[in-house]
DNA sequence: CGGTGGCCGTCAGCGTTCTGTAAGCTGGAA
DNA sequence: TTCCAGCTTACAGAACGCTGACGGCCACCG
C-alpha cells in the first residue's frame, strides 16, 4: 500500500510517517502543494493524506484538479479544528474522508485502511463517468459539483449502468434489477425511464443497441 | 446512536441498559454469543459492547468473525479483572477499546461516546455545525451560547445526522438508530420529528431528499 | 390523589412529485 | 417501402412528505 502524505509541518509528517510505516504502508511525502499535486497526478497511490493548508497550492485546489482529471485515488483530508466550512468544501471537492487536527494517529491509520479497502473492493462510494460523478453516500449525480437532481428510479438506473460500464444490458435485465419482482412483462417503463435520464444528463449518456439493450455512452 | 450490548449477566446488562439509554443511546441486547454474532453481522450498530465470556460462542471468536467479514463497527470489550492476556488478544482481534470488570458505568458511557465520535471522524465531544454547537455530554444544542432546548428525541435525531454529515440517511435508517427495535413499520414519526426539529433550528438544517431520505442542510 | 404540562406517537387531510401506462410517432434495418 | 423496436408525450393514480390536531403517557407538584 503506497501512501502520499502531503503535509508541510515536519513534526506531523514525521509522526504520520512512523505510524503508517509501522502499519505496513509505504510512505511518500511532499511538503508543498505544487509538488503534491504533480505527484498525485502523475503517479499512482493507494491513498493520499492531504493537508488543506499547504504552501504554493491550496489543498482544495489540488483535490479539485485531481478529480477534474479523473483521478479517483481515495483522499483523506487533514483540517484544523473547527474549520467546518473547510470540511464541507473538502467533501464537495471530492474528499473521501477527513480528520480534524489534532488527531490520533491510530485514527488516521484506521481510516486509511478503510478507504483503501473501500476503493479496492467493488464499493467505492464515488464513481466518475464522463463529466459526472456518482456518489452513493449522498445518492447524487453531480457535474462539476452541480447536482443533477435525479429521482430515485433514475438514480438506480444510472447507478446500475455505471456499475456495469462497458457492457450492453438488456431491458429485461434492467427491469429485474431496478424493479421489484412484480413487473409487467410488456411495459415500456424502461424506455420511458431511459428517456427521462437522457433528458437530464444528455442524450449521449445512454446508448441504445437496438435489439440488444442499453449501455453507457462512449466516453462514459 | 444504536448500541448492541452482548452480555449474559442480567444484572450487568440491565445496569448498562439504564445508563446508556439515559445517555441517549438506543440499546439492543443479546445474551448469547451466537445471537450476538448474528445481529452484529446482519444489522448496523454505531457501537457494540462485547463481553468476552459469552455462552454458545466466545467473544473473541465473534469479534474475529466480524472483522474478517469487514465489519468496522467500533467494539468495546468487557473483560474480567486481571485477565491481561484476554485484553491483548482482544485488541489484536480488532477491539477498539476495553474496560475491566467491575467497572463504573460512567466510564463505559464516556468510552462509547468517544468510540462513536472517532468512528465518525469527529475529534471533540462538542461538534459545530453551521451556527450551532452540539454537545454530546450535556445533550444540548446551542447557538452562540443560547440553548435551543431540544427534547431528547429531537436531540437524538440531530446528533445522528451530525455524526453522519455529508450522507443521505433513509427514514428506515433513522428509525433503526434512534428508536428501539419495536418500531412500527408504517408510521410518520420520523417526519413529525423532523418537522419539530426544523421548527426549532430553522427549516434549512435538515434537507429532504425526496425518495432517498434526509441529510444535514448545505452549510451544516 | 387529582391536576397540569411536556413529550411524542398517531391520524387524517393535503399538496407535490414521481412513475407506469397508453397511444401515437420515428427512424433504422432489411 | 415495410416493419417493429424504441421514442415521445400526456395523464392519472400512487407514493411521498408536510402539517395541525389529538390523546396517551409520565413526571412533577400542590
Amino acid at each position: 500500500m503506497r501512501v502520499l502524505v502531503a503535509e508541510d509541518d515536519d513534526r506531523i509528517a514525521e509522526t504520520l510517517n512512523v505510524s503508517l510505516t509501522k502499519a505496513g504502508f509505504s510512505v511518500e511525502r511532499e511538503r508543498d502543494g505544487e509538488a503534491a499535486w504533480f505527484r498525485g497526478d502523475s503517479e499512482t497511490f493507494d491513498a493520499i493524506v492531504l493537508d488543506l493548508g499547504l504552501p504554493q497550492m491550496d489543498g482544495l485546489t489540488i483535490l479539485k484538479r485531481w478529480r477534474a482529471a479523473g483521478r479517483l485515488t481515495p483522499v483523506l483530508i487533514l483540517t484544523a479544528r473547527g474549520q467546518w466550512e473547510e470540511r464541507v468544501d473538502g467533501i464537495e471537492a471530492g474528499a473521501d474522508d477527513y480528520v480534524v487536527k489534532p488527531f490520533h494517529v491510530q485514527e488516521i491509520v484506521a481510516r486509511l485502511r478503510a478507504l483503501v479497502r473501500r476503493a479496492n473492493g467493488l464499493a467505492s462510494s464515488r464513481i466518475a463517468f464522463g463529466k459526472y460523478l456518482l456518489d452513493l453516500r449522498t445518492m447524487e449525480v453531480t457535474a462539476d459539483g452541480v447536482p443533477m437532481d435525479l429521482t430515485p428510479q433514475e438514480f438506480k438506473l444510472v447507478s446500475y449502468l455505471v456499475h456495469r460500464r462497458g457492457q450492453v444490458i438488456s431491458q429485461l435485465e434492467i427491469t429485474e434489477h431496478i424493479y421489484n419482482q412484480d413487473y409487467e412483462r410488456d411495459s415500456n417503463a424502461v424506455e420511458v425511464l431511459v428517456a427521462r435520464v437522457r433528458k437530464r444528463l444528455g442524450a449521449d449518456v445512454i446508448r441504445t443497441r437496438r435489439g440488444f439493450g442499453y449501455a453507457l455512452g462512449d466516453g462514459y
